[in-house]
DNA sequence: CAATCTTCATAACTCTATGTTATGTAGTGT
DNA sequence: ACACTACATAACATAGAGTTATGAAGATTG
């Protein structure tokens, strides 16, 4: 037999709040009034709820047992709220963003303050997240906009992406490393010195394996590993190792004087920077402008990268 | 906001079903009824839930992650479904008994076990437990049948009770016990025996200072107390101590060379062997014909016991 | 493009469940 | 034994959901 789903909530407070009074409290409902609904319920049911002449109401088993359920439908309640409040305040200037979290520290984080500056009333909450995780939050609604690197076979038909970099990698050091000088180094050159790892769950690792397989590097000495982009980039500082990084991160730190890249190619991902949002109509205007600003600044920055061949570029 | 989880359930159908007619039937509520809840849910909620103009109903990205939350509140409404059926078709192949301990144990199990033979497919389900405590595990559904002695006053409307033994006791000893060939037995005789008292919370406790008070002894000597009905059987067969058990109890045990009772006539206490079960048509066929199987074996043992007078039993 | 069919929306009426305040009953603790 | 706490019940009002009947609008077909 079908029990009102109300029923089962008001089960689950009863017994989580270890009575008829508080439970009823805690769900906005009067005392007398739950108290009717439940001797309804249990005349319905003809089995017994709560032990008899017990204060306060002590649950049967059989009780426990249906307010397992009452929490259950509890908890979709409150993210089914959680969905609206989504929908209500994405219409209003507020936007969600997750990325990998180099790009987002290295690329991302200064795109998104240029933009805060010209939109100071629509909000950014920033998190980060791999391609997986992304495409996961932008399906359940819990993200707005993603920016991962990901191969166009990875992404659902639900979802919307553009390209905005195209993969590509350079083997980062100092500025200063001694082989950042040199106009072509050679394999026997690199192979002396240290690398830092990226995070072993991230595809940069994977970017690491795949670029030092192609050198014909199996054991490669790893001096540090793990970490955020800033970390990293204090190590390479103040060290002589090697890592690999995307060429849009190390070119924006090498603005501020950070890091330099080695003058030799290395293959690239086949995972493109892309910008990823649901296909929905219940985008809100505020991730409209977030979408199209960051869309045009890599444009921008596509461009100067361009602009220098990787190797000329690091020869300065 | 919160939203009706009837409503929820009410989006997952329309959502399921493919349109709002079929989604209503399916839920076993008309269109009309439907199409208005809808209306009103969309105009408090104050985004739109299906695309404008269309028929059938569209639903919006908003709609389907609502729909979602829907889709768990019904199974955890299908799940509170069974709970139901299980603990009302429980009764079905499976009988829950309980009752006092030395009655289970030394009258019951017995009796169970040629019920189990006779019926190989209902499982019976054994524990312990007092008067009290069995009419609350009937009442609130978590037991089928109790066998306890009991005070008709005792028994609650809502439970059909049936006395299957009247209240009896005796003073039982082990076999050769200098007292237990004699025909007539004294007060000062009894007195410099040790007596073994049953566990204090149990109503056979009771019974021992009833009839220790109908004698005269005030302060009695407590060589052993408490224990199940096996340990107090070993400390009997290996001791000269008394202790007060029920005539049946004794009667079984008697069969198994165990035990003896004295020749002397204490007074019966007021509580009558009985069995217990819920009046409500839950009771399954299993439960039924244990109850017939445990009367009837019961009308047998009785009718046993009354051929023989107490004092010409004990005497052989 | 018009006619027909299908799907949903609306109206009017009825009924049920839940809201309230007031008060009684029963269990628990001191 | 008394006071307090927790729940049950009564009486009244209200809101939501049930129904049948019917209208409006979208989709399909010829």
């Amino acid at each position: 037999m079908k029990i009102d789903p109300r029923h089962l909530e008001i089960l689950a407070a009863i017994v989580d709040h270890g009575g008829l009074t508080e439970g009823a409290s805690a769900l906005g409902k009067s005392q007398p009034s739950v108290s009717r609904s439940l001797s309804m319920l249990e005349e319905r049911l003809g089995i017994a709820l709560f032990e008899p002449n017990r204060r306060p109401l002590q649950p049967t088993e059989f009780c426990h047992r249906l307010a397992e359920e009452g929490r259950k439908i509890r908890a979709a309640g409150a993210t089914a709220s959680t969905v609206v409040q989504q929908f209500k305040g994405g219409l209003r200037g507020a936007v969600r963003v997750a990325g990998s979290p180099f790009f987002i520290d290295g690329v991302v984080s200064p795109i998104i303050a240029s933009f805060q500056s010209e939109y100071p009333d629509i909000h950014i909450n920033q998190s980060y997240g791999y391609a997986r995780d992304v495409i996961d939050m932008i399906t359940n609604g819990t993200l707005d906009v993603g920016i991962v690197p990901i191969r166009s076979s990875e992404i659902p038909p639900h979802i919307e992406a553009r390209q905005i970099l195209p993969g590509r990698n350079v083997i980062a050091c100092r500025i200063g490393h001694p082989l950042a000088r040199k106009s072509s180094v050679r394999l026997s050159e690199i192979a002396q010195y240290p690398w830092i790892a990226p995070p072993p769950d991230s595809p940069l690792y994977h970017d690491l394996r795949a670029v030092l397989d192609g050198i014909g590097m199996r054991d490669f000495k790893v001096s540090f590993s793990g970490g955020s982009l800033a970390s990293v980039t204090a190590v390479l500082a103040s060290s002589d190792s090697l890592t690999v990084l995307p060429y849009s991160v190390v070119y924006m730190l090498r603005r501020q004087n950070a890091l330099s890249a080695l003058s030799i190619r290395i293959g690239d991902p086949d995972r493109h920077l892309c910008i990823l949002a649901a296909k929905s109509t219940a985008g809100s205007s505020a991730t409209d402008k977030l979408v199209k600003f960051v869309k045009a600044e890599f444009a921008s920055l596509n461009e100067l990268m361009q602009r220098r061949e990787q190797n000329s570029l690091w020869r300065s």
